[in-house]
DNA sequence: CTGAAAGCGCTTACAG
DNA sequence: CTGAAAGCGCTTACAG
């Protein structure tokens, strides 16, 4: 058995309360008790033990995370972010990956209720009314990071996604093409899904480009989603020449189904993705893409949720709207119709 | 504040004991009773402490993970099988993330003692002693994934690194290639270093092949590393015809390097990568690899933990080593010496 | 500056 | 089948 507090105590002849006084750091302890102290607890190799400091100081240091896919390079490096944001203030992380599995989701929240986290951290947006409602009256701070649920109750750590999608589509217009078809992403989605779906339609109709509805199509945002809606828009009789992926991993599926094809990006068609995750520069043609900040959102959420988790929630209770940034890399390129 | 069990009992009419019950799914409590208490949990909306429970039952149900790169591919994907396996367990993660940082895994590790982990997944063997030190007398169950430490005390799951880089190299021996580059990792890691290098090694030996010591390099398994090292390679007077990468990551890197050359794979240069990552089939050419049994290997390595932390540790003294699997896509090609 | 005692929210013998 | 009491390993008023 590890040793616990009471063996400090005895070992060092003090009373349990003097070991927890010189383990918490405070004062008013006297130098030589403090060092007899230290010294039990050197030579017993004694831990104090987090359950149960965390059941009487009711605080676990603890953060729940739910990611939908640590398998994707987008949610992967916000999660390393994340976890050293939280570590960097003595936080740890109780990690959750759901893959459209609502069940394991509740079970998860269920979980971080009865392990009394700190906080929560929720990185997809598909809830289904039980999750909603469970998610409504946990009396846990939560954050949104990435995503924006309709709920107006929880804060979002997010880039303004329909300008940013506006932004991508207005790229490929601007480079002159006239035939653009998008990859989106799941309709129930409002920030990914719906939101860049009408920022992409807006540019068009702003434009006065063409809407072409074999054009737009819809994946789950990995890459053999965006290779397989690649492929239906290939089998059009007249194909596009530029194609805007809502997310990196659809548009490295859509560049792979162009070369397979024996078509090549971005002499035949272009193609810009979503994120600015590492995919894109591992890649060849390497990916342009609408870069989301991606470290400092997994920083600014754990922060802002720090910030909840310690009251100081008055400023707290607006969105954090990051910059979006177009990164130009060789995927794409102007369209002369000759 | 939330309801504890006391106020369920006071609100059902019981003994807190009896509400303990119905809530373990005890039998010996009468069927009205166990309603009663169903129902004031309903009502208050009840969830157990689980910090509370951890402090009396001695098990905390978490496990601790050390990765050391959430962002890589292999590692995330370990990742999410392992969550996977434990939560089919009803066991939580506690992931760390540590980069290159000793401070921060002897952090972690000290948590991990701290909050009294069931066990502790760690997938990296590149310990210095202060870590080595630590570990050994944790008295926690501790299981290495995808890499062996040189301690014997602790179990790994793993493959058979110096026969499966072996493998790898006769595959582009077979193929009629003499000049066979190497991009190795870390040596300072028995499995992923020196493994693999001494499997390159008695390959060519074996076959004769010549060693050309410009032809053998090491980076740190990072996309980013594969590239610079390729790019030394390509510098020499004459470079190899096909070359051997231990991570998926590097070879891609060393691809990209090739293609950003002029060069083109497999016609000009053979790559051949190691993992079996998700890259292998996102990148053009695919990648051709020697593949680890990723998904066997995380849901093995929390079974086997499970073992150990139930204490049926008679037979899992062993490591458990899994078969490697070489994966021909389409980055080789045969070398004819014309 | 130091310690005895109560309490955090549970479970588990023990007695009935 | 049910409950009072002790205990898990700490911290924190409270008193001295």
């Amino acid at each position: 058995m590890a040793p616990k507090i009471k063996d400090v105590a005895r070992h060092a002849g003090v009373s349990v309360t003097t070991v927890s006084r010189v383990l918490n750091g405070e004062k008013y302890v006297k130098d030589d008790l403090k060092a007899r102290v230290q010294r039990a607890i050197d030579e017993l190799g004694y831990t104090p033990s987090h359950i149960a400091r965390s059941l009487v100081r009711k605080k676990t240091d603890l953060i729940g995370v739910i990611v939908p896919d640590v398998t994707s390079s987008f949610y992967s490096t916000i999660l390393s972010t994340i976890e050293k944001t939280a570590s960097l203030n003595d936080y740890n992380l109780l990690v959750c990956n759901i893959i459209e599995d609502t069940d394991k989701e509740l079970k998860y929240l269920q979980v971080f209720k009865q392990m009394r986290v700190d906080g929560i951290i929720i990185m997809h947006e598909k809830m289904d009314d039980e999750i909603r409602e469970l998610i409504h009256k946990l009396d846990i701070p939560i954050i949104f990071s990435s995503v924006k649920p309709v709920d107006q109750k929880f804060i979002s750590v997010i880039i303004d996604d329909y300008a940013a999608a506006y932004d991508a589509t207005r790229h490929l217009i601007e480079l002159g093409h006239k035939r653009i078809g998008f990859i989106g992403g799941d309709m129930r989605d409002v920030t990914s899904g719906q939101n860049r779906f009408v920022g992409y339609s807006h540019a068009l109709a702003d434009f006065g480009v063409e809407v072409v509805d074999d054009y737009i199509r819809f994946g789950d945002y990995k890459t053999q989603s965006g290779y397989e809606q690649m492929k239906a828009m290939l089998a059009c009789e007249v194909y596009p020449t530029a194609v805007f992926a809502v997310s990196d991993d659809m548009a490295v599926g859509a560049m792979n189904c162009i070369h397979d094809h024996g078509l090549r990006v971005p002499d035949d068609l272009s193609v810009i993705g979503f994120d600015g995750s590492q995919l894109t520069e591992q890649v060849r043609p390497r990916l342009t893409s609408m870069e989301q900040p991606i470290l400092e959102m997994g920083k600014v959420t754990v922060d802002k949720l720090l910030d909840l988790i310690s009251g100081n929630d008055d400023l707290s209770a607006e969105d954090v709207i990051l910059k979006h940034k177009l990164v130009i890399r060789d995927s794409c390129k102007s369209y002369v119709n000759s």
